[in-house]
DNA sequence: GTTAAAGTGGAAGCGGTGTTCCGGTTTCGG
DNA sequence: CCGAAACCGGAACACCGCTTCCACTTTAAC
């Protein structure tokens, strides 16, 4: 009744068909835009979980909001990577290992990599890293690694989001099926950020 | 008269005002291109250029026609940059300056970034690569710096249009002003390639 | 100066994609 | 079992940008 009391965390719950057609939207979409990245249609996407735009619409007010949507499970995906590297025990295997995930979860999802290497504004860029604790694990990434000496001193927390920019470019490549390219590629950038004199424990 | 003599080097002069509209397009189309990338209209080339689109398509057949011509010319001004890099008396110097230059080329030029981070597909990228002379170009600064032992013996030719993507999505990036980004990132991967034993002669 | 060929401008055509709208269907509390 | 509310499907709509088309203008040869 109070306009108030329920204004911004009003959770209504779903209607039991529509909660399964949202799982099925959010199904497909994570196929449809893993493969053709922002160029997906949200006709396709309709299509592929069997309802009508319509439905799709109902759960997602645009595409961009679809979009975000699957982002925002990718980006937890490379905050959850960063919390591992702060865990295992050589500082310079955490990291190089971290990286490497994120390159694998961009080689798999061509839609991530679109994001990040452009299709929507930076601003958003930021804010759903900062909303998935991105932002502050990769800044507890590097500072780790640079207590360990593992990375040069010159490297900083925003390197990492530039790194990302153009490892996504590479690996949404169309002609790299085995991954070799974009593997060569976050090979050389690793060689690039390692501190010459470290040598693991 | 006879068709066979004049059949595929058909160079017939363009009238005086067809010659000076081209330049004018050209010209046009380079500076909204080079600020808008692939996302210039036809619309916004012409009305530039002080002509009507159907004057743009009488020189282009097609958007793309008119893309690839722009990029062309900055294909050539890698290779260009190619060969200045093999006469540097340092070979570590020649190569660092020729990726710089790279650098600089697509920092100013939004759509030779669109072009090499996508926007068309890879057989087109290679095709104008391989007529402008770059994919040669490329081979020859490659073994140059390896023979002086300035970088590994890991980096392959292939390598660098890989890095060229990765640095134009870095490049075209729209809140980098200053550059400060893409060199910072150019500079990791220029780490990553060094041969670590090189020293300046 | 005359005329045929070359060139021009820009309105209209067209294909493609995100989004809306609403008559019909399903759910679920009473 | 009933009815209101929530939900669904997909045709229709709206918009956008490349490309075409052709009546009109300019060039340049004779």
């Amino acid at each position: 009744m109070n306009p108030v009391t329920e204004q911004p965390t009003a959770e209504k719950p779903l209607r039991a068909d529509a909660r399964r057609n949202r799982e099925r939207v959010l199904a497909a979409a994570r196929k449809c835009f893993g493969e053709q990245g922002y160029e997906t249609q949200m006709t396709d996407v309709a299509r592929k979980a069997g309802v009508g735009v319509g439905t799709v619409y109902r759960h997602f007010p645009d595409k961009t909001a679809l979009v975000e949507a699957l982002v925002a499970e990718r980006f937890r995906q490379f905050t959850e990577g960063a919390r591992k590297a702060l865990e295992v025990e050589d500082a310079w295997a955490g990291f190089r290992e971290w990286l490497w995930r994120c390159g694998e979860i961009q080689a798999e999802d061509r839609m991530v990599c679109d994001f990040i290497t452009e299709a929507v504004g930076a601003e958003r860029r930021e804010a759903i890293a900062e909303d998935e604790g991105l932002a502050e694990a990769t800044r507890a990434v590097i500072a780790h690694a640079k207590d360990a000496g593992a990375i040069r001193e010159t490297v900083e927390p925003e390197d990492i989001p530039t790194m990302m920019c153009g490892l996504g470019a590479v690996a949404r490549s169309e002609d790299d099926p085995s991954g070799r390219v974009w593997r060569r590629h976050l090979e050389f950038m690793l060689d690039g950020l390692r501190d010459p004199s470290y040598s693991a424990k």
